[in-house]
DNA sequence: AAGGTTTCCAACCGCATTCCT
DNA sequence: GAGGAATGCGGTTGGAAACCT
């Protein structure tokens, strides 16, 4: 169903404010809107998005029109699922920045703010609400940090070693996922975790198997990894640590 | 098969920040 | 420097798809 809303198309031209009270369309994006846009930036660049509204023909407000192309048309965006690695590098980003996303995003190439918070909201937060604590609290970045990653890399070292090539399935991608020195917390004595280098570098996994050092794209996604046993592990850790983690 | 519920994600909204005149 | 427009950001929502009973 196609939804219009009666709203103001702004636009600077030639040093004056021209305003134009027109239909304004809301919802999803059809195909057609997708091409007109696409075609529109292609030849005219990016940046002034209410020119872009007025002028490619759209009935979209300017804020509409980047938020498509910057989160689903730009050539630069990746598709599909979220990798093994992207998902180390969102939990670890996220302890250090919390909730900025495009600051997150920054280090996920291809990866856009919106679809971050997506996945910490639908995946992260709701195994958080399982385990009974909130997703900000110690406890589970503790639990995150110090239990739950270095296992789920030891089960993907295994699953390395079992494979029958003895590498991982790492699709198509070309690009590499690298988080700074800097930008990471301080290694800890208490874990085997060592922060401050690669994502594969910290957690073990041979950066070389797959000559590119990628991760993702096979078919390692964190749902898998949030089975029963998972969480009932967990469960444990957070009881057994009620004491001692504030 | 049908209806209800849950999940997921694209898109909207409002506020903050940056840019421009 | 001030004011207004443009852009950016994070929280929230609506609805389609998937799942369950």
């Amino acid at each position: 169903m196609e939804v219009y809303e009666r709203g103001f198309f702004s636009i600077s031209e030639s040093g004056h404010q021209i305003e134009e009270e027109m239909d304004v369309r809301k919802g999803q994006w059809t195909e057609e809107e997708d091409s007109m846009l696409k075609a529109y930036v292609t030849l005219h660049g990016e940046g002034h998005w209410n020119s872009v509204a007025r002028f490619s023909g759209l009935r979209r407000t300017g804020k509409s029109c980047r938020l498509r192309w910057l989160n689903y048309l730009r050539p630069a965006v990746r598709r599909g699922n979220i990798t093994l690695e992207e998902q180390l590098l969102i939990i670890q980003l996220h302890s250090i920045w919390g909730n900025r996303w495009s600051k997150i995003a920054e280090h996920l190439p291809g990866r856009t703010d919106n679809e971050i918070k997506n996945y910490w909201r639908t995946k992260v937060q709701k195994q958080a609400k399982k385990l009974e604590c909130d997703v900000n609290s110690r406890k589970f970045r503790d639990a995150l940090r110090y239990e739950y990653i270095p296992r789920l890399i030891e089960q993907i070292s295994r699953a390395k070693h079992e494979s029958p090539s003895g590498q991982l399935t790492y699709g198509n991608e070309t690009e590499s996922v690298q988080v700074d020195r800097s930008l990471l917390p301080e290694s800890s004595s208490e874990t085997q975790v060592t922060y401050g280098s690669t994502v594969a570098e910290t957690w073990g996994i041979d950066e070389q198997s797959n000559g590119n050092g990628w991760l993702g794209g096979g078919d390692y996604w964190m749902e898998s990894e949030w089975c029963e046993e998972n969480i009932w592990f967990l469960q444990q850790q957070l009881y057994d640590d009620e004491d001692t983690v504030i």
